[in-house]
DNA sequence: TTGCTCCTCACGTCACGTGAGGTGGC
DNA sequence: TTGCTCCTCACGTCACGTGAGGTGGC
């Protein structure tokens, strides 16, 4: 049972402390246990659980909306994922849309 | 001297009311005039305001961002947007693979 | 004792969203 | 008077950011 620390997590998600007491807030993810000093520990499962959280926050879930589907059954989940698959593509066009419309005005800057 | 209300301000460029008081209360842009009853009236240099202020704000920019440049030289525009289609074209390859890892995920859950 | 790291609140931030309460013409 | 539209606050929201104040080993 490999223990790390709270900073371990957070470096190795490169996410900020705040964003990991932010999901245990919200009932998440706990953490595994505390050394003796209070310092929060966590371990694999943990780990995993946390990278799942950031993975599903990557793809513009809300904290809320991973509520619902990160315990959810494969069905469930995959509904969910396909329907953000298409919304993300949608940002995508639309990314290269404005990024055309900007690199025309910046021509037009010269 | 054409004047349109607040309303079909944000009819025309699909934005919220409290979106131009947003836009407003930051000092960003003003309305042009009220009629009699009170109403809000913009006129064409306003329009072409607002739709300058939503622009930077499609690209990403803040606010706070906006008010340092939309009145700045072409220059520092020029620069301002030019370091922004660099940060979108970051956007849009991290969108590209996260897509992937989706897509690919989505097939391991049947 | 000093410096360093961690912890737990809790207010701040950003760009609006969403009422609340009031006005004016029809 | 009723219904509809607009207006101006101002609190709420979301996902953290950023201290504040305190602890414990070295």
């Amino acid at each position: 049972m490999n223990l790390i620390t709270l900073k371990e997590l957070c470096e190795m998600l490169h996410i900020s402390r705040r964003t990991i007491q932010c999901y245990e807030k919200e009932g998440l993810m706990v953490a595994t246990n505390k050394n003796k000093y209070g310092h929060l520990l966590y371990d694999e499962k943990a780990v995993e659980r946390a990278k799942t959280i950031k993975f599903f926050r990557d793809l513009g879930f809300k904290i809320k909306e991973i509520k619902g589907i990160i315990d959810a059954s494969n069905d469930i989940k995959k509904e969910a994922l396909e329907n953000r698959v298409k919304e993300l593509e949608q940002k995508k066009r639309k990314l290269e849309v404005i990024i055309k419309e900007t690199r025309r005005l910046i021509n037009e800057l010269i």
